[in-house]
DNA sequence: ATCTTACCTGAGGGTGCCTCCGGTTATGAT
DNA sequence: ATCATAACCGGAGGCACCCTCAGGTAAGAT
């Protein structure tokens, strides 16, 4: 039988309460991109025209919120992964993995020390996709190391830790000034193998 | 004997703003150590046993009272990037100082990203400060660079993103998975000059 | 002792967070 | 078509924090 948790078919939502969700979401990117994973509760349910209370009922934490707007870039994320793992080239794949989980890790100022933030404390709504990310990154890594192309001695919570600074970076600098893409690089080529002479 | 508080010319204060100042800057130090940057100042200003107002006399904003709060710090570390610019060897100068300089930046939670602000905006209480500790890596720097032990195409620019992304690794993560000297040992070893086959 | 004025106080208006419960309405069953 | 019911919605209300300002207080000069 179903001894793990199994989510039961779900009745589907009232007509209203999905309108309102999805006013909701459309309203929360809006007010996040401008103002940050910070903004204001009250101005987005102003903006989705629906009073606070609704929010909270489909969105009891702003992180929940937050989550539910980054699930689908998430996905996109793993599954990019998972393609690259049967890519040709090690390194490269994990070099291109990383700048695509840099950007998913800063389209909200705000995003990535809430990463970080849960990527620490189980049970928050963005572990699990802290832990999924981390995960698809170990796996890259692992493979990179057995080409041999980045030193044995990075460990992944370290490759996340390069992931996540270089998003803050992008979200922290105005954009004319951006300088994670070279940031990372610079992390990049330290993991990789010197070829000592 | 040199006591770092010079500040010339102003008629003396009176004693007991003398007696506030310092009591809200004590308060303030372990309100910000405990809570970020971020600390309620109502209570920075009950901790100090003196009116919300007495506070906004004394630091018109929360930024001026960070400023106070560091400053002695920042002093610190020109002082050190002043002596190793005369020490024997230019890489590990620069090191040792960025090392210091990502101390500086993390003292608090949420300073990191204050001094990226400020960085960018001149006139703010810190931009000073944020100006003369990139002027001190910018000169360090060229001094690596000069002996040829680090890239040339780095710029100060990306260094002092360096050290600010290796602070803010430091703050977010609890203390026992601290990465940011791993971290910033990679991106430091990522400018070196490669022996490019 | 008196005066000047820097200094201090704390109430108050503004914003945002989150909760709670009475009223409303969609939906499936009769 | 009607009804029962559970899901849903609204928005007032309590709390916390921010910052300001008018009026009272007392330090230090004369």
């Amino acid at each position: 039988m179903t001894d793990t948790v199994v989510h039961i078919a779900q009745r589907p939502k009232r007509g209203d309460a999905a309108r309102n969700y999805d006013a909701l979401l459309l309203a929360a990117r809006s007010e996040f991109e401008s103002h940050g994973t910070s903004a204001s509760l009250t101005d987005v349910a102003t903006r989705a025209g629906v009073a606070i209370g609704t929010l909270y009922r489909h969105f009891p934490t702003r992180e929940t919120l937050i989550e539910a707007l980054t699930r689908d870039s998430l996905h996109g994320l793993i599954r990019h992964a998972e393609e690259l793992e049967s890519s040709s080239e090690a390194e490269a794949a994990l070099r291109e993995w990383v700048a695509h989980a840099v950007d998913h890790a800063s389209v909200f100022r705000g995003l990535a020390a809430l990463l970080s933030e849960e990527f620490y404390r189980e049970g928050t709504p963005n572990h699990a996709a802290c832990e999924q990310m981390h995960g698809a990154a170990e796996r890259l890594l692992a493979r990179a190391q057995a080409a041999r192309t980045v030193r044995d001695s990075v460990t992944s919570d370290e490759l996340w830790s390069i992931i996540l600074s270089a998003a803050w970076i992008r979200e922290t600098s105005p954009a004319e000034a951006d300088r994670s893409n070279v940031v990372l690089r610079f992390a990049l080529d330290g993991i990789t193998v010197a070829p000592t002479p």
